[in-house]
DNA sequence: CTGAAAGCGCTTACAG
DNA sequence: CTGAAAGCGCTTACAG
């Protein structure tokens, strides 16, 4: 079933035929009836490959993120999406797994593919991105980016909500603060610890290194790193987590030692996800807006493409705060 | 960036550069040697699009589910698309949105793709399949099926739990369980219903229409259908909703009106999501082993690519009682 | 407006 | 083991 045979069908030649099911303007009305007739008769579907073969373009952009399974990236990810949908290009999807080496294979795949552009929320150093550079494809990052590159990039500002968080925890009386930190091979798990030493120098919290720990940006570290500093000699009244499975860990582990989220100690997520608003209290986020940012990933992708060079943005985050950033339980000065 | 330079780099035939780079055993020492030489020097990345069609197959597969957002399928992408790098294929995937026009443009750009092989929780009849039926490309159901296909699938029980729920329920006392079902054009949201109004007659619940809701398998009208049931003069004790996204939306409505979920209300959710864990008191629900369904999703589509015919297979769901279905605030009769 | 022909970058019988 | 050549299914100058 090629062109071949609908042009046969049609009585024209395959290059009359390759006109029409393209839509090229020089072709007769009588070329134009038999053809689509033929073509929709025997159910012709044009092979994408050997079209992308003779075209440079695929009509796909890649998407690398590290994790689907996290609520932000899965936001993310229809967001990107749906955008995309509206250039007509389909998203070839690539989940990471927050790991570099799978992440560089996805890459490599994708410029075998040969996808029109790229999006992705990277990690690792340059050396992760040679051949994505090497390459040329069109390429901008997503929430995290890589240093000393030109890649444009849409990311949030990392250090707002961090630092209206660690505000709003010591105007309540907290001074003893426990951060659960994202991994240092991701620009955001370096930028929000930055942002949260450097609040805590401008405020009169507690600036104890024993208070901070380095997880993995999934569950399972959130729930270690919880552990890990409720058994301090000296233990945090309020704890921050930087993304919503490391929050979402951390929660677990104050359910199951009966530490009343709220009460007995105060606790802000990052990210605004659904499932937190319904925890009672809900949960005090640093929220940012994840649709625009998958929007605006796209519509640079495709200047890119198009062969400019657009600036990067940085979005915006702010606290919301909710009921579960109380004073401290012995009270402002405990 | 051809095979030809790779082939001139390396004095020898495309041909040959070929065998080399795609390991064909007839290929001299010195031919590899030379060859993988020249390829690395050069930074060589073949054209899948070119290989694909001289070869019949992309290495590609298709998932299309519909919504990522919802925790349960993403956890069944991860799952797939784990499995599916275990036999070196990368997973293409597409997001339907709950939508069967969506769903439809992607299983046309699929096939236009060309993938290996097509997996999918469908939506709609046999309408919305004809073209992946009349491509032939091979395809396995996951989640949810079509009726009158024999396209192999893997399903979770969507009996058993629900029926085990039902009947906790009312040994616990209810009588008036206000369910939320799934569309009726998914064949979950159809055996979801029928087991739900099956338990009801083989327990002593009150068997009354208005106790029914019909959502979309989306948060909002979990969020309209707990509305809904809570204000019937005659309202439920107890709620069961069909899936995650949609318990999320009745929960959050619940919180909004000070019904405190495990105490002045039983609620039962489906899908054993990470989030559920966390609300106080924990939430009982109808779960299945989401893992192993994308792995058998993509075990079967492998038998099907390999000409086989596989059988069908039926994944248990379970009820996990935790906190949140008390006897009813009256006591057991009410 | 149309057709014959070249070519996109590979792979693979075929002959040696 | 190797090379010349055909061909996968399209698109697009080129000439008419």
């Amino acid at each position: 079933m090629t062109i071949r045979n609908v042009a046969d069908k049609a009585g024209v030649s395959v290059a009359t035929a390759s006109r029409v099911l393209s839509g090229h303007p020089s072709t007769s009305e009588e070329a134009r009836t038999a053809v689509s007739e033929a073509a929709t008769k025997l159910g012709f579907r044009p092979n994408a490959q050997a079209r992308s073969l003779r075209k440079t373009s695929t009509q796909t952009i890649g998407l690398v993120l590290p994790d689907v399974r996290n609520p932000f990236f899965a936001d993310l990810a229809h967001a990107v999406e749906q955008r995309a949908r509206d250039f007509k290009y389909l998203t070839l999807f690539g989940n990471a797994n927050e790991d570099a080496e799978q992440q560089d294979r996805y890459f490599d795949v994708m410029l075998t593919q040969r996808v029109d552009g790229l999006i992705a929320a990277p990690q690792g150093d340059l050396t992760d991105l040679q051949g994505v550079l090497a390459s040329g494809v069109p390429t901008v990052f997503v929430d995290r980016v890589i240093a000393n590159t030109t890649v444009p990039s849409v990311t949030p500002d990392n250090s707002t909500g961090i630092q209206e968080a660690v505000r709003h925890l010591t105007s309540l009386g907290h001074r003893r603060i426990g951060y659960i930190a994202g991994p240092q091979s991701t620009s955001t798990g370096r930028e929000r610890l930055a942002a949260f030493l450097n609040a805590l120098k401008e405020t009169n919290a507690d600036d104890d290194g024993a208070l901070l720990f380095f997880g993995d940006f999934q569950s399972g570290s959130g729930a270690a790193g919880a552990r890990h500093l409720l058994e301090l000699p000296h233990p945090p009244t309020a704890l921050l987590a930087a993304d919503s499975l490391m929050s979402i860990g951390a929660i677990a582990v104050c359910n199951e030692r009966g530490l009343a989220i709220g009460k007995d100690i105060a606790f802000v997520a990052y990210d605004d996800i659904e499932a937190f608003t319904l925890l009672n209290p809900a949960l005090t986020v640093i929220s940012h807006d994840v649709d625009a940012m998958g929007r605006l990933a796209v519509d640079l992708l495709t200047q890119v493409i198009a062969g400019n060079n657009p600036e990067s943005v940085i979005l915006p985050s702010r606290l919301i705060i909710r009921g579960s950033t109380p004073p401290p339980p012995g009270g402002p000065t405990q």
